[in-house]
DNA sequence: GACCAGGTCCTTG
DNA sequence: CAAGGACATGGT
């Protein structure tokens, strides 16, 4: 994982720059929606996940204070179709107590380290490492990559094994560390496998299919 | 009808 | 630590 790993990552990375260029990738109202969003995609289909949305926003829970302060049979009904309701239900009000009550809200959460900021969610119930990330860098705009399905299964297709800790490190230690190349990059490897990519292992695939 | 989706937690070996 | 089950709805 390491000279040779992080030459095809620099690889894929400016090949999918080349293929896509700039893609603009999960655009929200406000980071409250991002952090409720981060939380019902969660083992969904996307699609899924943004049905609850509308639903939230339509009854007006869309936000951290709403989510706190709700009954959680209201929040139930409302993300239904993003699956594993009652557990996600169950996630988005622990979110939810740990914003308002340790930190005070979510505009709150810009005074803190990033690194003291992904510790602290980590040890919410029900927020994992990619959970954490997708806040940090798509909520509040930190260089924190996040590596999901996709992310991995492009890794498995371009040779490269790895834990979510590895492959986070890879692609911090090739990036700049900015939120935005972050999530420019993560777009296009979503994008990128939502179109291609299959299960097996297919070493350096994405060079031969992206015809370059 | 089976199988999977932008995970995480809990329990076992 | 790695592996396997639970959680649940909607699309192919």
């Amino acid at each position: 994982m390491s000279a040779s790993s992080s030459g095809n990552i620099d690889l894929i990375i400016s090949i999918l720059f080349r293929v896509y260029g700039e893609i603009d990738w999960w655009n929200a109202e406000c980071a409250d929606e991002i952090i409720i969003g981060a939380v019902l995609a969660q083992a969904t289909r996307w699609e899924n996940a943004e049905r609850s949305l509308a639903v939230l926003k339509e009854r007006n829970l869309c936000s951290i204070p709403a989510i706190h302060t709700s009954d959680p049979e209201t929040i139930e009904a409302a993300v239904k179709s993003s699956g594993y309701y009652r557990l996600k239900t169950a996630r988005l009000k622990a979110c939810a107590a740990c914003i308002m009550e340790e930190f005070g809200g979510v505009e709150a959460l810009a005074g803190h380290e990033t690194g003291q900021l992904r510790k602290r969610f980590l040890s919410v119930k029900g927020i994992g490492e990619e959970t954490a990330d997708s806040i940090l860098c798509y909520a509040l705009d930190r260089p924190s990559f996040v590596i999901d399905a996709f992310t991995h299964k492009i890794c498995t297709c371009a040779g490269i094994e790895g834990n979510y800790g590895g492959l986070k490190r890879l692609f911090e230690e090739v990036l700049p560390a900015d939120a935005g190349t972050y999530r420019q990059v993560h777009a296009h490897l979503v994008e990128y496998a939502k179109g291609y990519c299959g299960k097996r292992r297919c070493q350096e695939c994405l060079i031969r299919n992206l015809n370059v």
